[in-house]
DNA sequence: AAGCGTTATGTTTTTACGCACATATCGGTT
DNA sequence: AACCGATATGTGCGTAAAAACATAACGCTT
């Protein structure tokens, strides 16, 4: 059986993103970089591990921050090992609800796919 | 009655797109052009009522054509009136689909924006 | 107090992109 | 054949975004 979107290798993409006051503070970026903060327990190492720039990765935690109440992430300098980040339970949930949601939405374009047969 | 979302000034942002081989060819922008020649019969003149360059307009359609088996837009100079842009049935199928898409998506989102709760 | 690894911040360089501008082309009308 | 309005295409400039580079600050450990 052919598969219309795969053959003809046309895709339909989605982006989901939180802004506030024009700027945008939560997206695919963010979402990712938490995660790898959790894994990493280092701001520096999460950001070489999506081949981000330290300074972008940074930037990006102080966006998070500024626009949620509850910090969602908290740098510490210095001490035994140079210092750390690490993510709080906020961060965990919105992490959660964002997979969540993106997942959601692939399933509806995945159900509505069809409609690229009108570009044949 | 308190609405989160209007209150605290955040939102859920969304796009969609269709690309093919790493080269976006439609979404919000092309949608909207589509839409305009329809109206205007003119490419430059669709181009002005988005506050579009003239180029940018064109290259749009480009696009469009080059990754669609049959044209979506056909363009005619010279003659009468210098000439003319109109949108083929094809077109208007795919303005209705992603238009329908758009708005399922907007649904989901509105459904789940509580989770906007978690950043107070 | 010296060393270490990480966070924190500024400066410079490069790249990408939009945008204005200029000009050519076409074909029906007059 | 001159005119007109729209399509078609190239070029240079300014600005903004991204990348690269440089350096400071911190606090525990030894």
């Amino acid at each position: 059986m052919k598969i219309d979107g795969a053959l003809m290798g046309k895709e339909i993409k989605f982006k989901i993103w939180i802004e506030e006051e024009e700027e945008k503070f939560y997206g695919p970026g963010p979402n990712q970089l938490l995660k790898e903060i959790q894994n990493e327990g280092s701001l520096s190492k999460a950001a070489g591990k999506m081949n981000l720039s330290y300074k972008k990765a940074w930037e990006m935690v102080q966006r998070l921050n500024h626009h949620s109440e509850k910090p969602l992430v908290i740098l510490k300098k210095g001490g035994q090992h140079g210092g750390g980040a690490e993510v709080t339970p906020h961060a965990l949930k919105i992490i959660e609800d964002y997979d969540i949601l993106q997942k959601k939405m692939k399933e509806l374009v995945e159900q509505q796919h069809e409609f690229l047969k009108v570009l044949n």
